[in-house]
DNA sequence: AGTTCAGATTGGCATAGACCAATAATGTTG
DNA sequence: CAACATTATTGGTCTATGCCAATCTGAACT
């Protein structure tokens, strides 16, 4: 191991920078040596390992399976967030987009979505959950918030796949600009479950307002994205 | 401690459960009971106990200081992204925004920054290096890298204290469009030493590419957010 | 009253070890 | 040969314990 140039550093960090140089090169998918390997050949515990271990999985350099070992994890996708819908923006990457839809449904509005979407609490809204996967694998939860009842929503979406389109030419909501706000939270049970994540692991919790030209909101959407696995962007472009 | 509703749920993530209704409805500031305490107060052991409230500081619901004690934590803040400055912006919300500046000076492009900002390697840029700071606590780490030599930055910087005022004003550099690219990392030794937070805890890192409104880049930003204390707002208008 | 220094308190890091759960490898059986 | 049962391997969780570092408390001393 390098000396200890920063006096002060946890064994813990040294080992990680260690273990990133131990893995630099070596193509995605390749087993590292065990917990207890590591431990031992850097003379320190089980524990020490871990927590080293554990930082480089959920910044998404290692991934791990139980039962299995320790690989080198692929690269971050790029998820492009525009006024376009999700599965347009990750075709014209040239990805396969997929949605699995695990709720759709009409409800009255709570006071949180009501102002929101400017509604009075009570109001109808329609509330529609998806899991959002790229190449076969989950990228993000989302549920979003519509106002009013779209009837037959669920036959137009099984049609056309993209909700953008289908608001716009169903039931003539366009959406003309979004607010996005990004937010940092770490994985629980419910993450893990759906996305297939690490406990713990970073997520983007990213909450975007649409509106229509007139300024009237269209849409109130929480996704949760795998941290470890993607990046997202968004563009914004002067008015002039 | 409730039942374990979910088989198989890991203890340290009932305690956080635990924790988190026990700090329900108390001011920022309130110290909980010390790690001892909670650990034989539910019967499990300080590394338990720790596992549940590392997690629940990384997520900003609470903050801790070594020899002080464990304390809830201020609600996040929400900083606006918009293609107007960094101060404006604040100043708009009521808050106060500052910036130390760290470094400034003329570089020669690397291949990744010439590559940005559309330059050849060897081309002279300019390299800004800030701390952001709103209500005297420090948000992010800034490090700009702008096209060409721009004399005299410094002093018109000192002056108006907003980069793209500067830019536009003295330098003709005008900023039309912006993509922002987020992504999840966790703070190191680097970033608990700039921005004064815990190792491990996750970051909002955003990079950002300005460009003219001739499409040429007059910006490279890359930004580190403390993602336990801030949110990010970006705002999408359609150009119709 | 103010200062200084010693101890107690609290979080930070690390160790050693145990057992569980998921997976993979192996051997056995029909 | 295929299907199943057994065993070994590997990561997941938890315990108990020790020492260090930063902070606070309070007594002793100016």
């Amino acid at each position: 191991m390098p000396p200890d140039l920063v006096p002060g550093t946890p064994k813990y960090y040294l080992l990680k920078t260690e273990v990133l140089g131990l893995i630099a090169g070596l193509k995605p998918g390749t087993l590292i040596p065990t917990e207890r390997a590591l431990a031992e050949k850097y003379t320190t515990s089980r524990t020490t390992v871990r927590q080293a271990i554990s930082e480089l999985v959920a910044e998404g350099k290692l991934g791990r399976i139980q039962g299995h070992g320790t690989f080198v994890a692929p690269p971050k996708m790029t998820h492009v967030r525009q006024l376009t819908s999700f599965s347009d923006d990750a075709r014209s990457q040239g990805l396969r987009p997929d949605s699995r839809m695990l709720a759709l449904g009409v409800f009255t509005s709570d006071a949180g979505v009501a102002a929101r979407l400017g509604l009075e609490p009570g109001d109808p809204v329609t509330r529609l959950e998806r899991i959002r996967l790229i190449d076969e694998e989950p990228l993000a939860h989302e549920v979003a918030w519509l106002p009013g009842k779209l009837p037959r929503l669920k036959s137009h979406l099984a049609t056309s796949g993209s909700l953008y389109a289908v608001m716009a030419e169903v039931y003539g909501l366009r959406v003309a600009d979004v607010e996005d706000t990004v937010e940092t939270a770490l994985a629980g049970p419910e993450d893990v479950r759906l996305l297939g994540m690490e406990m713990g692991a970073p997520l983007l919790v990213v909450h975007r307002l649409a509106r229509d030209a007139m300024g009237t909101p269209v849409e109130w959407t929480r996704s949760t994205f795998r941290g470890d696995r993607f990046r997202f962007v968004s563009r914004v472009k002067s008015g002039g």
